[in-house]
DNA sequence: CGACTCAGTTCGGTTTCCGAACTTAGTTGA
DNA sequence: TCAACTAAGTTCGGAAACCGAACTGAGTCG
């Protein structure tokens, strides 16, 4: 494997494949900016924090500034880059929303403008439709197949050939 | 912070929030299902593949199956809950492509009716169309805004002020 | 019988994580 | 002016996780 090569998720989390890294930048999405907010907010040790914002920042998705000079005093804010990871959060909450949570999601995203809640679908701009994952294929060195089990106590069955899938 | 609680991002990072855990499913998608595969594909130890695997099989993300008896073999297959983190790993993949690939993205995702590229959009069924992360709002204790700096080398000004935005 | 495969477990060494204490620069209140 | 306080880190020692390599055990193949 080479060191975050070939697969686009691999060098994905390169960036943010680290637990507090993503809710580092959640937390820049609510606007917590400051290192004693995130630090409070998430109860991450500081070692690992100061750590972490030095990585993000290098990498791109945020960026640090000062933001008043006496006393000297940082925040940490979302770039374009780090601003386009909101559909990856999007989606974790949704699939928490939907697998993990007992009861009423916990937050729920609204499109500002008319207060509707956010949606976040595989789309077919040609079939002008929205899928589902078992419709995915890829095109590369692999060819299709991503069907699995059909329920989540999944049948029996099924030879074990390994159809290669989709991503 | 209670241990997986009150936000579905954690709770969904308690199940996939580890580098491994997320390679390891983008693996069953791809239909790489056995332990040795996995080992191989990934380079991961062997040790920690075991441990992974017994904790996305106990998070309910994978079902191990024995699909032989002379000699025993087993394999790893994606479950309903398992094979609906897709839009997490494409979103992943499109924000790798976007931001870390140098040229060509190394795999493309396609609708396999019709073999156009896959999307991923935030949706607004109201307004009927897509939009981008600025005009989300969440609906908790939490207000709006989730407006920051508008380019990837940001403006400087605008106070310190931290107003608290979606998730 | 010997070599091989799969699916792990065990072992020692290295890296990372963690919480607590410390630092430095500046501010506020008495 | 001095003490207490805050923000943004750094330093430290112990605990946990990670790593590659070696080992295990069930079963197969020639």
């Amino acid at each position: 494997m080479a060191p975050f090569g070939q697969c686009s998720i691999e060098s994905a989390l390169g960036v943010i494949g680290d637990r507090w890294s993503i809710l580092i930048m959640r937390d820049a999405f609510r606007g917590i900016r400051r290192f004693s907010e995130i630090h409070e907010d998430l109860g991450i040790p500081k070692a690992v924090l100061a750590d972490r914002l030095r990585d993000l920042v290098g990498a791109g998705v945020l960026d640090k500034r000062q933001y008043m000079d006496h006393p000297p005093r940082f925040e940490y804010r979302l770039t374009n880059m780090g601003r386009e990871l909101s559909p990856i959060l999007v989606s974790l909450m949704h699939w928490g929303d939907k697998w993990l949570s007992a009861g009423d999601p916990p937050t729920v995203l609204l499109h500002s403008p008319c207060g509707t809640e956010v949606e976040i679908e595989l789309h077919c701009r040609t079939c002008q439709r929205d899928f589902d994952p078992t419709e995915i294929t890829s095109r590369h060195s692999w060819s299709a197949d991503t069907s699995e089990s059909g329920t989540n106590e999944p049948e029996t069955g099924e030879p074990a050939t390994a159809p290669r899938g989709a991503m």
